[in-house]
DNA sequence: TTGGCGAGTACACACGTGTGCGCTGGGAGG
DNA sequence: CCTCCCAGCGCACACGTGTGTACTCGCCAA
């Protein structure tokens, strides 16, 4: 059985004073009324108790738990993994714990639906703030919205909103810098494939940064769309494209990788005939043949920005800031550079 | 500002009757106290009020939260992120949240503390119980021991605890089936690559399992350590070894993808001069090139068993139950079998 | 001496919910 | 008609902590 835990009552019972002392003596915020030699006493008394406090409790009277909740889905994905590492390490570090929701199945159907539910069920456990992290679609409603009806302090992580803190990634400059390099080593036929990345920063992003470029040289742009974040679709459009392009720039280094497949598969040598580029520089991208060229992201930093914008609002600062960070191009194989 | 929310005792001043009344029409365990008319009446005008129950109160006076605190390292990890998101989903169903304590980093050095001081730091927070994902090291005291001063339940993924609830992955006759399908190949210098896996099942297990193979065939065992679920010390490996072996048994994937590289980079083919397996199946591992040979881990099942040990353990079973799940030999091409 | 003052402490209440126990009312059995 | 029983409900308390307010006490100045 589990021993009652000791309470404040306990020590001050223990050494003959109120309970309201004991609190005060032990709460950083209130022990300056409380005179130094009694506060030592109460503390090292505490500690011999092996004293406790009742975090329920105090959550109870304080109406917060110093927990922040998280919405995301595929943890399972490196680029979602290594971030929620970087979200659950920063929270911790200013004290709060992460709760997270649930994760959405594969199914990228009723992503809108779930993500809805999910808030509310986070809210409904008051939670001290929420980190929506890498929506679906984007084509519904913007996630904020579900926010909209309380003060919750909410930030974005990978998803670039007006109306709240929102920490994202320039997708269109990632991606025009990657075309920018294909065409400047002298491909002309390049296609963009999958539009939609996790729906970060809405879709259609990516095609913008690709038809910006290839706009500018003239050239006539081509967009095949797969489902991101997998690598059996980008293996399909592999062999399904074979030598119809000379390049193929990829919204997901997990799709590029797939692509790579397919193309040896089908005959096609990488990147003599065919330059490849992917997006996020996984953990693998470096290692594999050919060493995937792919834009790499801050992670870490972008994570901690996200945290930091909830601390923010929950000091009471209920301006909406919004960071957009950017993509920097690593150079390796598959795009026929070196 | 936030609307004050709406209390039981606002529902029964509303119908001038007592909040205790309230209370046990809306529980469900009290509610055949009540007037099924009475109970019926409370329910809507909960419902018209936008009634919401403080879950910080409930938790409080029932001394539970719904909670399972999770300890776990390198959530950015396939093999890590992929049971996350099942354990999550699986406590979900059953009504239960998970909250992530924290992430050890990237040094293997003091994980043991560190994985201790996370464990009390989920205890103070009156988790309902604790999940132990993939301990490192396991020289150390056994992370079961940090519970054996509370009643709290616990279950390890990843890790055979002789003392609680396990859920754990045989590695032995997973690398021993490598092993032997490696040497029904012909292969008779095999080296096994890295001892040591996230912990799981202790250190040592690999070797267990590839000794046995390679003394009942009379051949002579070679083993290299290497830092697990990483792939620069796979790739250096590869480049040291080159030719010396004629097939490499790797504990990790990871590691198994950073020496095909290291081989290749070397001008050794893979599998034509040396052949590879890997261990984990990840998602890329059937799409780099060559296609690794590895061995698949029931993912979804690991962890959904490690959730109903906890849960068994909450409805008062206090025996723990240990399962153990067997790896499945996947065949490729960089074994050199097809 | 007395009034004021400030430091330090105790008292009391609040927070929202669960629950043991006593009260009421009505129906049934004697 | 009285008694007993029981469903149904209200009263009151408990849980552990935070905090406003009142109190005590010692000190200093008037």
């Amino acid at each position: 059985m589990r021993n009652r835990p000791v309470t404040i009552k306990d020590i001050a019972r223990r050494l003959g004073i109120s309970y309201s002392t004991v609190s005060r003596a032990l709460s950083p915020r209130m022990s300056h009324l409380v005179k130094e030699q009694t506060r030592m006493l109460v503390r090292r008394t505490a500690e011999d108790m092996d004293y406790a406090p009742n975090l329920m409790a105090q959550a109870f009277v304080k109406g917060t738990m110093g927990v922040l909740g998280l919405v995301t889905g595929r943890i399972g994905l490196e680029i979602t993994g290594r971030q929620i590492n970087h979200l659950v390490r920063t929270a911790n570090e200013h004290g709060y714990q992460v709760l997270v929701a649930a994760v959405p199945g594969g199914t990228a159907a009723s992503v809108e639906d779930e993500q809805a539910e999910l808030f509310m069920q986070l809210k409904s456990r008051d939670v001290d703030g929420i980190l929506i992290h890498a929506p679906g679609g984007g084509t519904g409603p913007s996630p904020i919205l579900f926010a909209a009806e309380g003060d919750l302090p909410v930030a974005t992580l990978g998803y670039a909103a007006d109306d709240a803190e929102s920490v994202s990634l320039d997708l269109a400059s990632g991606v025009q810098e990657a075309t920018e390099h294909l065409i400047g080593l002298g491909h002309e036929r390049i296609c963009l494939l999958g539009e939609d990345w996790f729906g970060m920063d809405g879709p259609r992003t990516f095609e913008k940064g690709y038809r910006g470029a290839m706009r500018r040289h003239g050239l006539a742009p081509r967009v095949v769309p797969a489902d991101a974040a997998r690598v059996g679709p980008g293996y399909s459009l592999g062999r399904a494209l074979r030598d119809r392009f000379t390049a193929l720039a990829c919204c997901c280094d997990y799709t590029a990788l797939g692509a790579c497949r397919g193309l040896i598969e089908s005959g096609v040598r990488v990147p003599e005939d065919v330059a490849v580029t992917g997006f996020g520089d996984y953990e693998v991208s470096a290692y594999v043949n050919p060493a995937l060229t792919t834009l790499s992201i801050p992670y870490e930093d972008m994570a901690a920005a996200a945290v930091h914008g909830i601390l923010r609002q929950l000091r009471g600062k209920p301006v909406p800031g919004r960071s957009v960070f950017k993509p920097r191009l690593t150079v390796r194989e598959s795009c026929g550079a070196s």
